[in-house]
DNA sequence: TAGCGTTGTAAGCACGTGCTTACAACTAGG
DNA sequence: CCTAGTTGTAAGCACGTGCTTACAACGCTA
């Protein structure tokens, strides 16, 4: 994974290292960069190795030298950005962060794209749901514990599906009005909704 | 299949039309069934003519002769099946009734299928958007008219984002314990947000 | 500078896809 | 019975896919 890369000699010394004419540890940079936003964009099976590769400027043959498949591409990066963002963020803040990251249009590039790429790669049965299946774990986990409710799994798994609702019908339905709503109007409307939720009585 | 046949001449002249050995309608018929099913199992991009075809017990060329692309099969499809659901369901009962679809697994074979096909019918770009697009634009009118608030539409569509979004977590991504969870639990839980969210102030 | 492992490249393979075509088998009307 | 149009069938075409392989270009180390 760490693949670094020492001073190439005559570069700069300092803090930038100098391009290299080979590098394999930028070209991996740029194949998971450009799969995590093809996979969000397209979805795992609409998104190809082909595009991928082009996208990030590289020969796709090195796709298969780094990743080894497909799958494996798509569970790096989904293992980097994904899991990442859920270990750095309070519980209680989790769903607003990860609501407002799906409203809100990359318009500079980068957001967090790991749901959108969570809810469209599930498509082919079960062949790469393992490298998916943590991510959709630790939100679960995170979400059940904001109620206290005996069947609070239940409720955080509602709580997520309406999640991945919401973008399907912004990214790939591009529903209108929600498309193009403000997400602060959004957030409240969601947010009110939410909290119903987390303390509805048992039974 | 069982493709049985009965004399035809000299069989019964009564109602039921004596099955043909070569029926057009019925071929047609035993196609759209199939690929209703085969759509919302394993979405638009992953079911194929082919596997289509044999599910019917019939010549994949028949499907091109009848509906002239998959595209066309989609849209008579989800014409048929989906239309006909949002125009015979009052309002006040559409969102729990597709609810209740969604949550029921088909034990016997036949429930309404439609939300599941629409939520997985969405993957190649725009291509088959047309077919699906009145279906739900059905859905958010209808919806609509349940919220006397402004942005009624809005509403619509997050109502409607959870309902898709607890059809991915339930039959694409199979997530426990949503999956496995008592519909009526699920029922009185969602309902009960959803409540939250006809009524909320505007501002 | 010579050698050698690393990085990049082009071409292609095997397969699955949507769709077409040429033809046989059946049915209905005369 | 004969004929014409309808229904069913088998084979295949053109293309896109994930992945592999054989090879060239480069850069570090000795």
């Amino acid at each position: 994974m760490d693949r670094s890369v020492s001073d190439p000699g005559t570069g700069t010394p300092g803090e930038a290292p100098a391009e290299r004419r080979r590098d394999a540890a930028a070209t991996r940079r740029r194949l998971l960069d450009a799969a995590r936003d093809l996979f969000a964009e397209r979805g795992y099976e609409g998104a190809t190795v082909r595009g991928i590769a082009e996208r990030a400027g590289v020969n796709q043959a090195l796709l298969f030298r780094y990743f080894g498949s497909k799958q494996g591409l798509l569970a790096e990066a989904v293992a980097e950005d994904g899991l990442e963002r859920v270990r750095a963020t309070p519980p209680e803040e989790l769903f607003e962060t990860a609501l407002r990251s799906m409203l809100t249009r990359d318009a500079d590039g980068n957001g967090d794209r790991s749901l959108e790429v969570y809810l469209r790669s599930h498509s082919r049965g079960e062949e790469n749901a393992g490298a998916l299946r943590e991510l959709g774990e630790k939100y679960q986990s995170v979400l059940a514990s904001l109620s206290c409710a005996e069947d609070a799994a239940l409720r955080a798994d509602l709580a997520m599906a309406w999640l991945l609702g919401i973008g399907i019908l912004r990214t790939v339905v591009a529903r209108e009005p929600l498309a193009s709503a403000d997400p602060e109007a959004v957030c409240r409307l969601v947010l009110g909704s939410l909290d119903t939720l987390w303390h509805a009585p048992e039974k």
